[in-house]
DNA sequence: TGTACATCAGTGAACGCGCGTTCACTGATGTAC
DNA sequence: TGTACATCAGTGAACGCGCGTTCACTGATGTAC
């Protein structure tokens, strides 16, 4: 049962989406090739026509992912909106469809290389992006304030989503580097 | 061939360290039973003697490197001299020794509620240890600023050891949290 | 435009491998007399 | 104190299972004429 070009491009695409939402939320070495194909839509004997190997989907899928961030903090209303939405509960609780950093960074030192890279490329974006956000702290000043930024928000996140469910440490994390970070910000 | 009591007792903590340092550096699903028990300088069999599964000793191995962790937080000289060492190139090169959050943050979100839970217990110990050190900020204040303050090293060390060792960004991200945590405090 | 055939996306069984865990066994330690 | 026996820490083969990857096959699409 062959394919189109155009369905077998969806198709591939697909895969893509799912597997950039599954190693989020489960870590790459968490979802297996046959449970992610499955998850898609397929059989998992058609994954190796379209990648190369699980590392290289891993690769495609940290760049879908972190180009779906990019856009969202493009529209983002303002950098306080963006902070607050980033250091939220709801946030905590979507690791499928949030920051990459938060939900692959233990797991990416931990992967080969051209991972790694993947990873890094969307994270310089990141600190990119904020950095802007600070024209009057001079081009080192802001890259210094949008690098420790980052690292903050970041940490908060992934230990935030670490200590168990119901712990109000869980949300004090969140919070006081919510605080902390406006603050760096606002005065 | 039995063993004494006192030989099982030192054989068993062997492997609860030999896991604490293997753990952090290759992340629980990246450790063996057998490889673990071989690097302990036993075969895999005698484990089920003294645990009760993997999980059981993960939660024990957690609890030792936090304990370790805590021993060195209260003989350091003072505050900066010890963030200056956690956000070194050379704790980035060293997880198997150095901070259990740094280090299994990503890995304990996805483990079972004891893990979480042992994983929760040494955070709490090592915000309250930096907490002692801000008591002029009052007692919710210190609080505050000790978790940001946690939340910040974690986050930049278990950056800076996810992008490509080579990469200028792994000792900028390092070096720009030193900076900002450093100013939060003195000034 | 219609026909014949090659292509190749997707299927599902199969591969070797390492995983966590179990178990029968060994033999020195610990204990009862 | 010396002897006989039970205990149990450590050994290594074996278990079922899921992993990443391979492969022969199917049949609609794409192409050559």
């Amino acid at each position: 049962m062959r394919i189109s070009k155009q369905k077998a491009r969806e198709n591939r695409e697909k895969v893509v989406e799912t597997a950039a939402r599954m190693f989020r939320e489960r870590g790459f070495d968490g979802v297996g090739v046959a449970d992610l194909m499955k998850t898609a839509g397929f059989t998992h004997g058609g994954f190796y026509n379209h990648f190369e190997t699980k590392d290289a989907l891993a690769c495609e899928a940290l760049a879908q992912a972190w180009s779906v961030m990019a856009a969202e903090r493009a529209t983002a209303p303002d950098l306080p909106r963006l902070l607050k939405a980033y250091l939220s509960p709801a946030t905590r609780a979507a690791p499928g469809t949030s920051c990459p950093a938060a939900a692959l960074a233990g797991n990416v030192a931990r992967q080969p290389d051209a991972v790694r890279a993947a990873f890094a490329e969307g994270l310089e974006d990141m600190i990119g992006s904020f950095q802007q956000h600070f024209p009057e702290e001079g081009e080192a000043g802001a890259r210094t304030h949008a690098v420790s930024l980052v690292a903050a928000m970041v940490g908060a996140l992934i230990l935030s989503r670490a200590v168990p469910d119901a712990s109000p440490l869980a949300d004090e994390i969140l919070n006081a580097t919510l605080a902390s970070v406006l603050r760096e910000i606002e005065g």
